[in-house]
DNA sequence: AATGAATGAGAGTTCATTCAT
DNA sequence: AATGAATGAACTCTCATTCAT
């Protein structure tokens, strides 16, 4: 049920805090990220963060002063899972177009289905975002590198022959962005209506400027 | 610099509520419309709303018994705002297509940069709808009913032969959809990198068929 | 056992409170009082305040929003206490003497053994005193005040001829002020070995000029 | 900047603490005076007391179990400041008595001008002895001590011509006390106003009981 | 001799809600 | 139709204290 890291034993030698406390912090970033989708930051009680991770308030204060603190510990992980650092293969054979669209321009979207609670999370933070400059200024960094990756995928394509050469890259990468987070948010308000197969293939002709009928 | 409705008095005779019962109801929903806007459900406190309409929060209480009674009350406003009666015109020369996909299709688009706060609660109550089943099912009502009217534009538009004849109209409209709210989300975050000139020239590619060229 | 004021109904006809409010907010200021006096500013609980009132936390923060302001309420009060009106009465017979030294410069002494709480909680004050600028200025007012009173009084006696022609008003004020505090300080410590009766006379003899034998 | 001693190392060789450890307990001790001075009992926190002596609260309850255990350590340093020992120097000649008087009598004054800080602790002691009869006991015993000791000042004064025949000494002592009590207490809220010099020139009188053509 | 981690008990404050008037 | 007064329940945060290491 746990949404995010996998508990491992992770021996980082920090200054501050011993290798057991950073997994008490970790443990409890978690709880509260958990919370967060399950409840929203409105339903966010730092009593519960605590009793989830089995300490009291007092032991989570002492490793999160304030409870925004905490928030701020939940947002690095949101931030850090949407961070995806390989860049597209050049050298793999365009002949399946389907699947590495799917692969890689799609990615997040396959991420936020194995834990949809990330983009609830990532919703919740997007609406602080309107309030709070620092979160803002985290969530468009994070942005701003998520949309350059999807360039260099869509740069790769074009220069591969497979994505037309009249594609406007920078463009188009605004779309493929707004379309996963408009996707992911529609999603969370009527699931069963995306028709995601049929979706794909209009963005597919999209991309390639080919028709139905030539893509098969 | 009210947000929603600037709706004169309204005299309708109901049963319980007088008519300046009902513009009191009225006043205190665009108070927490307001406020949500600003602060989110998480600031969102009935005290304030009763000052910002001149009234107690025991007034308050008189006209909305429960505080989940006012937020239903800014959700029907909400969801009225979204509600786009009219329908396409069948007649109108598709001679500019450019201006009539901007006008129809993009429209939400405008509207919610008129009142940039409308997108800012329908966030809210995104957020919200993982939650409560009971925002949800209106939400999804009145994106169903959001769809269809995108739906008939396209198919208006297909048989005009201003969009491409092989499109997939339902899947584009939910193609559509996705993007008009993804572009609203991203823009609460970064919204001078946006690009909204060489995004719209993509989509109508999309739509059309046809390249840059040959659409000029 | 009440320190203060003595309840009088006190009908006041203030903008924002009712007559019902003003008593209750006297009461909690009253208790206020007696708990800084009984365990200083540092046993001072709010919950207790509003306990001896006979209402809730919720109800002390109704009236004083925090605990600053309840703190502010009692600083009143005893700043209020120490003001004494009086003028010095120019055409009473100077021939009693001590009489008149005791009833009048002396009067803050009678005062604060009347309510000795008073003079603990002023001890709690001017320990406040040295790092709240606000509390300060307010102490330091309601001082001059009280040594302008004391002034006039010894003009008088000089004039009349009961005390020493060449006494240095202004310096023998503060004398006076600062031996009235210091031994209510005292008095806090060791009450029994104060000698009051001998140590007047003493006061007396410097006021005067004249030793024992000759005020006899 | 320290208030307190700078009293050196101490090599006692007591049972339970080795020298390293005395040192240890005389600086949180010193820390926990400075944090009185500055603050007062109220904001008197071991944390921040361990913190400026360079170890965790922890330790810090290793040297002293409870808070009131370092206390009664700052306690003590207090009043082995008021402890002086000095006699009066019966065959130092009484030609300048303004000097003497100073130097001894009023030497009180002098130490806490010199560490202002020292008053502002004793009135949190006197404060606290309301409340803590074992704070008050340890108070009297130091009180009474400094009263002998102004006792036999006067008492060579009388003695030696330069005081009144007929000053009462016990009274007299009760009255300087008083007096540096209530000038240091003054001093904390208005210290500007206090006309020093005219002030001793009037007690100077009335312990000789000549005015001030005579003495001159 | 020293500490990181943990805690119980309680602090001030907030807020939706109620009710007599 | 409206409100002043009151409250219960809950909130975040604090702090002296303990204890295994």
């Amino acid at each position: 049920m746990r949404g995010v890291t996998d508990r491992r034993p992770m021996p980082r030698g920090r200054a501050k805090h011993t290798q057991h406390g950073e997994e008490k912090r970790e443990e409890l970033v978690r709880a509260a990220f958990d919370l967060i989708a399950e409840r929203g930051f409105e339903g966010l009680r730092t009593r519960e963060v605590a009793a989830r991770s089995g300490v009291t308030v007092a032991t989570l204060h002492y490793y999160f002063p304030t409870k925004e603190d905490l928030i701020r510990g939940v947002m690095a992980v949101v931030v850090q899972q949407f961070r995806r650092p390989e860049p597209p293969d050049r050298d793999s054979p365009a002949s399946d177009l389907r699947t590495e669209l799917r692969e890689v321009l799609l990615s997040r979207r396959r991420q936020t289905r194995q834990t949809p609670q990330l983009f609830t999370v990532l919703l919740e933070l997007t609406t602080r975002a309107t309030r709070d400059p620092s979160v803002k200024a985290i969530m468009r960094e994070s942005e701003a590198e998520w949309r350059e990756h999807i360039s260099s995928h869509l740069r790769a394509g074009v220069e591969a022959g497979v994505f037309r050469s009249d594609l406007d890259v920078p463009a188009a990468a605004i779309v493929l962005e707004a379309l996963t987070r408009g996707r992911s948010m529609l999603r969370m308000v009527s699931p069963e209506t995306l028709a995601d197969e049929r979706v794909n293939v209009e963005i597919e002709r999209w991309l390639t400027g080919k028709s139905k009928q030539q893509s098969h």
